[in-house]
RNA sequence: UGCCGGGUCGUCUAACGGUAGGACAGCGCCCUUUGGAGGCGUUUGCGUAGGUUCGAAUCCUGCCCCGGCAGCCA
């Protein structure tokens, strides 16, 4: 129950779950999986169905496992089953000593099959690729049934261990099912279990050179870790009676319940494997764990933290039908979390020079400034004043317009957490015209930010000492593509026509207080008034980071402003 | 045009024959030493046409639209 006292609703998985744990199914278990293929790096899809299997199983008080579907030795490195390790790792959730391989089971695998042969239920078929084509039909026709089908119990047996012995070259021979050609369920027609490849797997190495298909490898694995229910995304649908199929047959000790769901997709960036490798192979972004990047190594990179991942989605929810997820969600997500969280510190990305006249010359103090109005418990700092600052460029306007409360000739701003400076006067380079100074009086009354004559201002800007800053990087991250959904690209386009620019702009020379000379990857700082940023982990040197945005703050001035 | 699965605010998601609700986004106001955060308020939706029913998002029928499926990939 929810405070309202309504029923809490639950997704239409966990309905599931709750019936059959009513009606005593699997005794009652819960028993998930995370089954990913060991062929690429894992992103914010994937996050979806790791938090889904995890998180479905530490609420029942049941497991997960996590498995490397690892049937296909010509696709799969061990890079692979390092990285997906550590992502899963770092989104807070536990194997225990459950980490298996669908390879694990080849020698059941095998057996199982024998046993197929044995029940007339499997036969070894010598139609090549394109022929297998031919015979199984269309979406609108039947398939025929193939020449080998009817092959005796004792040479289907005799072939199938001459195939794992070695003695047929690849591609020569399978070992299908023996279904049903005219089903109107493709996977129905006879679908390969097996088939010849002298591939060295990374951890069977050379043992096989038989190998079977996810559908059959599947379902057996399930089985053999008495999962209870096998969730997996919509594309599986039509497999689901051939996962049912196999078991029923070979009457395995468990079934287990298939269920499928709506993966997730996400406005403006992409998740499909081929095209986020495509990325990296042009050279658009660095790698997959550029910051730019949905993968998990990038997004960690980028600054983005595992709670905000896992709220982002609970609230993308699950159902089963296709979505596109606004980005505001996920960008709420990591902004909620970091808001409680992130140090904050000033920096400034366009410098401007704001000269400070009625201070005194080489004079400096030290002012305190709160690390985090959200958590006092987080303390405060010191921060060197002077007479000479850095403000942000976009602070200053020389004629302002309607509803700007920033800094501009005769007006009073704060300086967050020193003083109220007026401004005076303001300098421009003659041939171009860009403001290169402003002057400006302080308020010595108005220390600590508040005027002894109660006179408000209506607007606090950020600042750095320009003699006791430091300078560095900073690489404003933003959305990948220029549109919601880049695959479904207009006529003469291709999605690779919609990556954003600026997907990256970099600011060489940005200034920072100087304590952030100590920042540490990993840990996120909102920079006030600008957004969450994070020490990158690949580029900074220790006394000399380098910053990524994570994201920006909700900026109702820049809405305004676009009016 | 075979089979399977889907269509509820802009987005995501509830409702299980009985007042269409929440979150995000948007908008407005209040508050604020971040134009941040927060508080309050508010706009917007059941694909369509029928049927059953006292009553339908929910059940039935037709239609429309969207997605998936013809790897020895997963």
């Amino acid at each position: 129950m929810n405070g309202s006292g309504k029923p809490e609703s639950v997704d239409f998985i966990r309905e599931i779950i709750n019936e059959d744990i009513k009606n005593g199914k699997h005794e009652g278990r819960v028993h998930t999986r995370f089954p990913p293929e060991p062929n690429g790096y894992l992103h914010l899809g994937h996050a979806k169905s790791i938090c889904l299997n995890f998180g479905i199983a530490d609420e029942y008080k049941g497991q997960c496992n996590l498995r490397f579907d690892d049937t296909n030795p010509t696709k799969e490195e061990v890079e692979y089953v390092e990285s997906i390790q550590e992502d899963v790792k770092w989104l807070g959730f536990d194997w225990e000593d459950r980490l298996f391989f669908a390879s694990d089971y080849f020698d059941v695998l095998y057996d199982y099959a024998e046993k197929l042969i044995l029940m007339g239920k499997a036969f070894v078929c010598d139609l090549n690729a394109d022929q297998m084509r031919e015979y199984r039909g269309t979406l609108t026709e039947p398939g025929k049934e193939s020449p080998y089908r009817n092959r005796s119990i004792e040479e289907n047996l005799d072939l199938f261990r001459r195939m794992k012995a070695g003695e047929f070259p690849e591609g020569s021979r399978t070992l299908r099912a023996r279904i049903d050609m005219a089903s109107p369920n493709i996977n129905m027609r006879d679908p390969v279990i097996y088939r010849i490849m002298f591939a060295h797997h990374h951890r069977t190495g050379d043992k096989w050179c038989i190998y079977p298909m996810y559908d059959y490898a599947h379902c057996i694995s399930d089985a053999q870790e008495g999962i209870t229910h096998s969730i997996c995304t919509l594309e599986f649908e039509d497999h689901r009676p051939l996962y049912d199929w196999f078991l029923d047959v070979l009457e395995t000790p468990h079934h287990p319940q298939q269920i499928e769901f709506a993966k997730l997709n996400v406005a403006y960036t992409i998740f499909s494997k081929r095209r986020l490798n495509e990325l990296v192979k042009r050279g658009i972004t660095s790698g997959w764990d550029d910051p730019a990047m949905p993968s998990l190594a990038g997004i960690r990179r980028r600054g983005y933290t595992p709670e905000a991942i896992r709220k982002f989605a609970t609230i993308v929810g699950v159902a089963k039908r296709d979505t596109l997820s606004d980005m505001a969600l996920l960008e709420y997500c990591i902004r909620e979390d970091l808001n409680k969280k992130a140090q904050r510190a000033m920096a400034v990305l366009k410098p401007l020079k704001l000269i400070i006249t009625n201070y005194p010359d080489g004079e400096s103090e030290e002012l305190e400034a709160v690390n985090n109005p959200e958590d006092p418990a987080m303390g405060t700092r010191k921060v060197p004043f002077g007479r000479e600052l850095y403000i942000e460029r976009d602070d200053f306007m020389e004629n302002p317009v309607k509803g700007y409360f920033r800094l501009f000739p005769g007006n009073e701003v704060r300086l967050r957490w020193a003083y109220f400076v007026k401004c005076n006067d303001f300098r421009k380079d003659p041939v171009t015209g860009e403001v290169t100074e402003i002057y400006c009086t302080y308020d010595p009354e108005s220390k600590g930010g508040n005027s002894s004559d109660g006179r408000k201002v209506k607007s606090t800007i950020h600042w750095v000492n320009a003699g006791k800053c430091i300078s560095a990087e900073v690489r404003l991250y933003d959305r990948l593509f220029t549109v919601p959904d880049p695959a479904d690209a207009e006529e003469g386009k291709t999605w690779i026509d919609y990556i954003n620019p600026h997907v990256l702009d970099i600011v060489k020379d940005a200034k920072l207080e100087p304590f952030m000379a100590g920042a540490v990857p990993g840990i996120n700082y909102q920079f006030e008034r600008l957004g969450y940023f994070v020490a990158d982990s690949k580029d900074s040197a220790p006394g000399s980071p380098v910053f990524n945005r994570t994201v920006t703050l909700k900026d109702s001035w820049a809405k305004l402003a676009a009016k």
